[in-house]
Formats: structure tokens, C-alpha cells, sequence
RNA sequence: GCCGACGUAGCUCAGCGGUAGAGCAACUGAUUCGUAAUCAGUAGGUCCUCGGUUCAAAUCCGAGCGUCGGCACCA
């Protein structure tokens, strides 16, 4: 006889167990109709499944957010069963759903291609009309087992014997095909509905381990209705405009070119944002107590030994072999090693602690051919790095003034938000836990000292220490790791870096690997794709354009560009032979912030007319006042008064 | 590195066995114009590279390189 109750309090008791399905019924028609699954006692479920004991019941119709789950999810299902429809022989594996959809690895000899994906479709589209209820089987383990081995679905099977013996093992009927499925499932294909888009194909190793075998994936997006599809396509079209390696022709920044794979060439526009940022990171650094060094590029295997990269970073070095000498170099990967080299040279002493030493350290690193990513994944780089050589009780004081230097950064860089990761020892690592109680105490501690929350990573840290990492949030709401502080006690012992202590014994510094933009390169991509390359002014490269209404205006115009120059303005001047629509919408497509329109009126009067990137307003201002107006807005944030 | 797609003028792309094309950009000329494309003309190509098939290859096949989307990797 259960008693349920709903959530808006009422109860109601039944005779005899009842199923979802038939609840619904008994409470009102239009739930009858609405409702796609259910919540006993908080647990997700079927319409099917019978409810025999007093539950606080909560009915899921397409409304809620846990429709977008049971829709993907049974999308995965209808895909699953459309290709081995029309592909016969083709093994299924999993099919979970993700951010934003769903997909499902198949294991076919033949992988699939973008050309097959609207044949699967249509084929979806077939079966959900169809609309077979989607039944839920309790299967004996071993027959469950040989069901899916005699289908030939080896993978399945797999999946079962992988499963704790405890586990039920359920599997889930749409009218003549069945799956495994841990389930739960809404009443019927037709409740996927029709806003849901294949998108693309990808190879995927089973489980994801390369040592397994390749499957061929199929991603698909699905939402609850058509327009939140249209916004999701849209969302996408607007990330792809964004793209900075598009947006990098547009103004002219950087390009790449095989004869150099993975490294940048940066043109004048670029250098010159690059230039800025990093102009901006050594006013901050020297702002916060850093000193600047610079160390080589080239360093003998040697010193690689030493360190413990040649052991552990080797595959990721470029290595020179001297034809003339005897000699391998490497390409430096990291600083640290560099670093601590510049600590040993003399005798160091507890009052030079905390020694915080910075590099915009020019790095490489060999990364497999498939990583590589415009700028945000590349070989040649340049980390605005620094080690902080300390003592263990300052860890904590050093992590909140970095986490204060972050946070100062990014705020100027336009990020409101950003989010911290703590990883804590792995299983593997180097140090006492007494010292690893001790160093994630202290970050711990700096965390709360510095007012910023965290999330736990579990085991993730480095051998050498624990370690947090910054992320942040950019303009469409994808997230950038940038920032990082690691912990590291054994790279000063390797290198034995030493400082002389109060009490004249000799003692190892414990080193902080920190960054805040990661690297210019990522960082600036970042940038580029925040603000879809419509730049604050003092990032903007192009500062302003002075475009002439009349070849009359000409001498007038190179006065008011001379002037914005003379303020501190990088300003083109624009005399072409054009009608000024042609200039706006160049210099638009540009993403040149400012505008500065003159004709006739403006020679005569003395006056500007300023336009900015995306709005149709026009400003008509004195020049002096213009300048000063415009040399205020480009003053980099860390210069205003 | 693995799977798939792609690589044609500076850019965006068409052509898909039979003499390399368009728009924009560039250059020249005309036009002097008030806030997102003035008109006309000219020039511009080892069709990524190397091999193969063919009377004939941008086009078909193979390998390599690169790019893109994933996967793996990111100490």
C-alpha cells in the first residue's frame, strides 16, 4: 500500500504497487501526456518501473533539466540502433552523453565518415517516428553474457564481465533491437523528438587507452526543442568567428607555415599586442618584487641529467647533436633548471628569501603533430615564468601574494572570473609526508588567506610537489587554464641549491614554479578569442585609423594622426582614394577600435569626428580634446593614476 | 602518435581525366565622395611535395608534409 508523496506536498495512497506511468495517469491527464521519467526518492527512473513501497515521487517532463540528459542519452540508443541497421556487423561499444550531446563509439572496420552521417539521421528520424517504447529487462549475468557474445558484440560482453558482481544487469528493448543499458530511458524513441543534429565523426581508443583498438565515434548534439538547438548551431557559428587564428588575418597578426610547424610568426600587429602584454607583465612583475633574468636557450644534456628531464621529459626535447664537438644540447623545455643555475653563483642567504626570479622564458617542446592547435597549442613558446626560491614557512605568504597577482592580471585583462584546482600527492612522489602534510597545508591556508575557493584534484599533483592551477572564464563562457603554482622540493636537492640560515647551517630552498598567463602565445590566442578581436584600446594594435572624407582634408589628417602619435597612439592614416563607407567597413573588418573621420568641416574647425568599432555614433571633438581623451583610454591599466 | 576530412591566385572558394576560373584584395586610370563595398582596366598559379596509372592528371592511385575535427598526450 505506498504512500506517495509529490512535490507540492499532497499525498496519495494506493491500494496495491503501481507504475510510473500509471501514477501519472491517476494524478491528471496532462501529466499522463507531459511526463518522460520520474525521480523516486531522488533516484531517476522509468515510467515503467512500479513504485511498491511510500516514495516522495517527482514527475520529469521535457521542461526540466533532466530531460536534456534522458534525451541525449536515448539519442545515443537511436543512433546506435540506425547504424546497426544499415551497417550490419558493426559492433556497438558505449554511447554516453556530454556537454551539449551525445555520442556513440562503434567498432567497424571501415570508420565512419561525414558523408555517412545524414543516411544515419534520416535513419534516426525513421525510428523515432516510429516511437517503440523503450522496454527494461532484468538479464541473468552469464546469459547475458552469452546473448551478446552469440550476437557477435564482443565489446558488450566485455563490458558485462567488467561489471561488479553486484550489479543488475539490465538491458533495454526499442521495438526489435536491444542494448545494454544501465538505463533509465524516457517512455519511447518518438521522446527524443526532432532537434537533434549529427555533427561530426572522430577516431576513439576503446576506453581510452592507445594501446587499445580504434573505434569510429559519432557525435551528435540533441536539445529539447528547436530553438534551443538554432541557439546551440548559433553558439557554435559565434565561437568559429572568434576563432583567433581567423581573426589573426583579418588583423594581420601572425601566421604559421609548414617549414615551421608549431611555431609563430608573428607579424608586425601581433608583435606589437604581444609587446604590450608582455610590456604589462614587467610592469606588474617588477611591481610585485620579481627580478628579470634571462637564461640560454641551448643547454648541455648535462645539466638536463642533472635536473632529471632528461629522464623524464626526453621524448617532449629538442635535442642538437654538435657535428664539430663532441656535444649534445637541448633545447631548453622548462627554465627551472637555468633558474637555479643563476641561485647557486655564490653563496645565498636566508635574507635573500623570498628570491623571486622571473624569465620570459623562450621554450620548446616537441608536441605530437596532433596536438598542435594555432596558438593555443604550439612548439616554440614563451612563458612569463618565475621561480620563488623560499623557505617552507613562507610558501603560504608567497602563494597569496601570487594568487593577488593573478587576480590583479586577470581582472586587467578583462577576465572577471577565474576558478582554482588543487591537486594534491599522487601516489607516486618524491618528499616525506611529513613535507607534502606541511607544503599542502600551506596552500591549503593561502587559499583561505587569499579568499579564493578551490576544488580538490585528488592525487593529481606533480612527483616533486603539489600544485594549484587558474582557470578562467572568457567571454563565451569556455574555460583556460593559465595560471599555475607548483610546489617543488626536489629540484633545489638535484641541483643543489643551497642558502646559508640564520643559525649559519646550510639548508635547501624550496622552489614555487609559478605563471599567470601560462604562455604569451596561449594567452594571447585566448585574448584574441575573449574579445573576438575587439580590443580594449591600450591591447588594441592598431589604436586608431585617421580616414580622410576629401583629398583635400589630407594635410589636416596627418596633423591629427601626428598628434594621436605624439600622445602615445599607434594610428595609421588613411588617404586612399576611397569613399569613407569603404574605409569604415575596412578598418571595421579590421577590428580597429577607433575611427577618426576627417573632412572639410573637421580641417576647418579643427575638430575629429570619432567612430568606434561597431557603433554607427559619431563624436565630433576638439583635437586636443580627442587626444587627450583617446591617450587616457590606451593608458595600460596599471599606469592610470 | 592514432582515426577521419581537407590542401587550386594574398583571402574565400568553384572546377573533379582533355587549353586553370570567379568574387574580394593588389596594381593603373577615372571619380573627391560625410560614416560597413564608386566605376573601368591590368597583372597574378610548380593546382602542397614526391612517385605511379593514362595518349593525356588540379582531377584517379600510393607515400610524405601541413591544416582542421576528435582521440591519446600535456612531465
Amino acid at each position: 500500500m505506498p504512500l506517495i508523496t509529490l512535490p507540492d506536498g499532497s499525498q496519495h495512497r494506493f491500494v496495491a504497487p503501481l507504475t510510473g506511468a500509471a501514477l501519472a495517469a491517476a494524478i491528471g491527464p496532462g501529466l499522463a501526456r507531459d511526463a518522460i521519467a520520474m525521480k523516486v526518492d531522488g533516484v531517476l527512473m522509468d515510467l515503467s518501473r512500479e513504485i511498491d513501497h511510500d516514495a516522495h515521487v517527482v514527475f520529469i517532463t521535457r521542461k526540466d533539466p533532466e530531460a536534456l540528459e534522458l534525451i541525449r542519452h536515448d539519442a545515443a540508443h537511436v543512433l546506435a540502433e540506425a547504424v546497426q541497421t544499415l551497417y550490419p556487423g558493426t559492433q556497438v561499444t558505449i554511447g554516453p552523453t556530454i556537454e551539449n550531446g551525445f555520442y556513440y563509439d562503434f567498432a567497424r572496420n571501415e570508420p565512419f565518415t561525414l558523408e555517412d552521417l545524414p543516411a544515419i539521421e534520416a535513419k534516426m528520424r525513421e525510428i523515432i517516428a516510429r516511437n517503440a517504447p523503450f522496454v527494461r529487462e532484468v538479464w541473468d549475468r552469464d546469459e547475458a553474457i552469452r546473448f551478446f557474445e552469440a550476437k557477435g558484440e564482443h565489446y558488450k560482453a566485455e563490458i558485462i564481465r567488467d561489471l561488479p558482481e553486484t550489479e543488475v544487469i539490465t538491458l533495454y528493448r526499442q521495438g526489435e533491437w536491444v542494448d545494454l543499458c544501465r538505463g533509465p530511458h524516457m517512455r519511447s524513441t518518438g521522446d527524443v523528438g526532432t532537434a537533434f543534429k549529427l555533427m561530426k565523426v572522430a577516431g576513439a581508443y576503446w576506453r581510452g587507452d592507445h594501446r587499445n583498438p580504434m573505434l569510429s565515434r559519432i557525435y551528435g548534439t540533441a536539445w529539447r526543442n528547436q530553438a534551443e538547438l538554432d541557439a546551440y548551431l548559433h553558439m557554435l557559428a559565434e565561437a568559429e568567428r572568434r576563432d583567433h587564428r581567423r581573426i589573426a588575418r583579418e588583423m594581420d597578426l601572425f601566421h604559421f607555415q609548414e617549414e615551421a610547424a608549431g611555431s609563430v610568426f608573428w607579424h608586425a600587429n601581433g608583435w606589437r599586442l604581444y609587446r604590450t602584454v608582455q610590456a604589462y607583465m614587467r610592469r606588474r612583475l617588477e611591481q610585485a618584487g620579481y627580478q628579470e633574468v634571462h637564461t640560454p636557450q641551448l643547454v648541455d644534456r648535462a645539466l638536463w641529467e642533472a635536473s632529471g628531464h632528461w629522464e623524464k621529459f626526453r621524448e617532449h626535447m629538442f635535442v642538437v647533436q654538435l657535428e664539430n664537438e663532441n656535444r649534445t644540447l637541448a633545447l631548453k623545455p622548462m627554465n627551472c633548471p637555468c633558474h637555479v643555475q643563476i641561485f647557486r653563483q655564490g653563496v645565498r642567504s636566508y635574507r635573500e628569501l623570498p628570491l623571486r626570479m622571473a624569465e620570459f622564458g623562450s621554450c620548446h617542446r616537441f608536441e605530437p603533430s596532433g596536438a598542435l592547435h594555432g596558438l593555443m597549442r604550439v612548439r616554440g613558446f614563451t612563458q612569463d615564468d618565475a621561480h620563488i626560491f623560499c623557505t617552507e614557512e613562507q610558501i603560504s605568504s608567497e602563494t597569496v601574494r601570487f594568487v593577488e597577482l593573478l587576480r590583479t592580471v586577470y581582472r586587467d585583462f578583462g577576465f572577471a572570473e577565474f576558478r582554482v584546482k588543487f591537486s594534491d600527492r599522487p601516489p607516486v612522489r618524491a618528499g616525506s609526508d611529513a613535507v607534502w602534510d606541511r607544503a599542502e597545508a600551506a596552500l591549503s591556508e593561502a587559499c583561505t588567506l587569499a579568499g579564493v575557493d578551490y576544488t580538490l584534484n585528488p592525487g593529481e599533483g606533480a612527483f616533486y610537489g603539489p600544485k594549484l592551477e587558474f582557470v578562467l572564464r572568457d567571454a563565451i563562457g569556455r574555460d583556460w587554464q593559465c595560471g599555475t603554482l607548483q610546489v617543488d622540493f626536489v629540484l633545489p636537492e638535484r641541483l643543489d641549491a643551497e642558502y646559508v640560515a640564520e643559525d649559519g647551517s646550510r639548508r635547501r630552498p624550496v622552489m614555487l614554479h609559478r605563471a599567470v598567463l601560462g604562455s604569451f602565445e596561449r594567452f594571447i590566442g585566448i585574448l584574441i578569442e575573449h574579445y573576438a578581436g575587439r580590443f580594449p584600446l591600450w591591447l588594441a594594435p592598431v589604436q586608431a585609423v585617421v580616414a580622410t572624407i576629401v583629398a583635400d582634408a589630407d594635410a589636416y589628417a596627418a596633423e591629427v594622426a601626428a598628434q594621436l602619435r605624439k600622445a602615445g597612439l599607434f594610428v595609421l592614416l588613411d588617404t586612399a582614394n576611397e569613399k569613407i563607407t569603404a574605409k569604415v567597413r575596412t578598418h571595421s573588418l579590421a577590428h580597429v577600435p577607433v575611427l577618426a573621420v576627417v573632412g572639410r568641416k573637421e580641417a576647418e574647425n579643427g575638430t575629429v569626428s570619432l567612430r568606434r568599432l561597431g557603433s554607427e555614433r559619431q563624436e565630433v571633438l576638439a583635437l586636443e580634446e580627442a587626444v587627450r581623451r583617446l591617450a587616457k583610454e590606451a593608458c595600460p591599466p596599471d599606469l592610470h593614476a
